[in-house]
DNA sequence: TTGTACGCGTTATCAC
DNA sequence: GTGATAACGCGTACAA
């Protein structure tokens, strides 16, 4: 059946998709040369929009690519060219709603480059990450979009010797020169810290990330530092190092709690402020209340009690900017790292009613805009 | 530099991944052989592991690969065996919370059986769908997972007639034979108008999907029978069809609230229920309470006000069993459609304090185990 | 301007 | 058990 399937509209994809199921017998450039009349060469030329053709004979080629429902084999082209268009994104996790939207972002930016995004999770897991990066590399991606798990540089090693185009997203391995795609960790911290301190919060607990990744690393010296200059105390036993999971948020405000008396909790993630979140409502509701930030936004955020405040973590401009960034590498280019600005949004409830001035208050109903409403 | 660069282990990827800003000097099967001392065929059949092969042999060309680094080359492969190991999803939108984490599982389930998996988002619009089929089928990829767009079987309808392995997730297109992984529309939203009317609600506004996708007409269908079948009156001025995304939300509830005075909201997606609370924020609350409650469930909907019961879509299941049923397919088998069960999730005030019976209640702090932790 | 021949890296089919 | 060799679909240098 070389014939276009009756259903099938012309130029549209279908049968030029076949290839395992059939016998594979999607219409080849020969083919459409022969129908078109004209040699080989004629029809690469037309179909890659090289030029050097008469009208005619691209009339011709294309006519007949289209009514053969011709599609270009990816995978012959890439064998010749050593280019497959496509790209790898290795993400932590997909169903952490901040790389959720760096993926869309990826995705969507990478399609109007005309590639195609290879995605995989690591899962925080160094070995996850290996085994992605072996699959990528048999898929011979043009370029490699990767949240790094852990500190070693070895897996990017080799990439990095050959020049291979690759790009960190959110974090970085300390000592690689590649690209990073990154939020400015230390600005987002410090806004926090001194709203908080601003509303006369002293005793500010932390739950931060993994200290194997930068954002961990960063996040809590960024929180030691802007302690320090509000003039605020850092309490240890106030501090506690998570993994980016719901989870760990739990046990650690419950751990905290048993400890102390804290009257705010910043949370290095959003995943992370949702298990707080969980491990407050099981407590005493302290007299006076009690502030919480969360690093990530969400639009949900705004409806819990209490109201969290976060840092804006711009995952649509870390998703985009990584395949500009990727782009420019597959150019032949160079790429600078970028650190992409954090913003802070303050939340609070309606009790407490002196807004700390030079903050956005968007405790106002309605007033949000942001309202996680993308597409 | 068709040598190891110092820094790259053994076995690790690395260099066989470059093929653009380098020479593209990888390590060939044909030099592993050379290096091993074999033929051609010799080390084709060791690496793909197909016996017939002397355990010396065997021994010489893995060694040899190993020292070369040699990772196969996907495209040469696929060119020849008309099988790229690459799987495709295009999804509506992966921000949206149900589709990441469909999407976790559908590249988690598809790397375990040795497979990549390209994404795509359709963000509803059937250009975009299109588009990304054109993509995919010019990377060959050996089998498609789509929550299609519209009800418009032409872009597929090629693609049955070729039985090319196909499976729609979330949704199907009525009166095209092809396996579905969908969730249990119809008895979800039963449960969840059942437990409404026992709770006293009489009048019940529904912010449906769009009747473009069988998510939003067999959920409205549900919902209109399952009002009849409880002894409740569908007010039609307490419809309104959103597109699943949150404005359609807001602007739904604002309509209806407008228009009359619900004592319960219905919604068809978790975006739009985000959406609906935004405008519930800025209406007056009304006296007796008001219930939310939500298809897709979401670990915060524990902590708003009102609470947000649910129910509970399960997007692992259907990612999960997506991939398996397209691999049945690959494997020349075939795959039956799935419905996935939903589940109703209660979720009440303190207030409010007599929960009906026969239904899960999980406002008792910290009972709540689907917490989205994840990973 | 056009057609032809070669080779990209791999697997499958043969004789050996 | 093994090693040549043909083919997969395409881009391109080269000849015409």
């Amino acid at each position: 059946m070389s014939a276009m399937s009756p259903l099938a509209r012309p130029g549209e994809i279908g049968h030029t998709i076949g290839n395992v199921s059939n016998g594979g017998d999607v219409a080849t450039i020969k083919e459409v040369a022969a129908r078109a009349g004209v040699g080989l060469g004629t029809a690469s030329r037309v179909l890659n929009d090289r030029g050097g053709t008469s009208s005619q004979a691209r009339r011709r080629v294309l006519d007949a690519a289209e009514e053969l429902g011709y599609v270009a084999h990816g995978p012959a082209r890439a064998l010749r060219s050593t280019r497959t268009r496509v790209l790898g994104l290795v993400v932590s996790d997909v169903s952490n709603p901040f790389f959720a939207e760096l993926a869309h972002a990826a995705a969507t930016a990478a399609q109007e480059h005309g590639y195609a995004l290879l995605l995989a999770n690591s899962d925080e897991d160094p070995a996850n990450e290996r085994a992605h990066l072996k699959t990528f590399a048999t898929q011979r991606i043009d370029g490699l979009m990767i949240t790094p798990t852990g500190r070693d540089a070895g897996p990017f090693a080799s990439l990095v010797a050959e020049r291979f185009p690759l790009v960190f997203l959110d974090r970085e391995i300390p000592g690689l020169d590649v690209p990073s795609i990154t939020v400015d960790n230390a600005t987002g911290i410090q806004q926090a810290v001194n709203w908080l301190a601003q509303r006369g919060r002293r005793s500010i607990a932390y739950v931060g990330g993994p200290v194997s990744v930068t954002t961990g690393t960063e996040r809590l010296a960024a929180f030691r530092q802007s302690m320090t200059a509000a003039g605020l105390e850092v309490d240890e036993t106030l501090l506690a190092e998570g993994d980016f999971r719901v989870h760990s948020g739990v046990a650690a405000a419950h751990r905290i709690l048993t400890q102390g008396a804290p009257d705010a909790f910043l949370s290095a993630d959003g995943l992370m402020t949702l298990g707080i979140l969980q491990a407050l409502q099981q407590s005493q509701p302290r007299a006076g209340g009690l502030d919480l930030v969360s690093f990530d936004d969400s639009p949900w955020f705004e409806f819990t009690t209490p109201p969290i405040s976060a840092i804006v973590n711009d995952a649509t401009a870390i998703g985009r900017s990584g395949v500009t960034a990727l782009i420019a590498l597959l150019g032949g280019g160079t790429a600078d790292s970028i650190r992409v600005p954090a913003r802070f949004r303050a939340r609070v409830g309606p009790e407490a009613s002196q807004p700390a001035e030079g903050f956005e208050p968007v405790h106002e109903k309605g007033a949000n805009d942001a309202s996680g409403d993308r597409s």
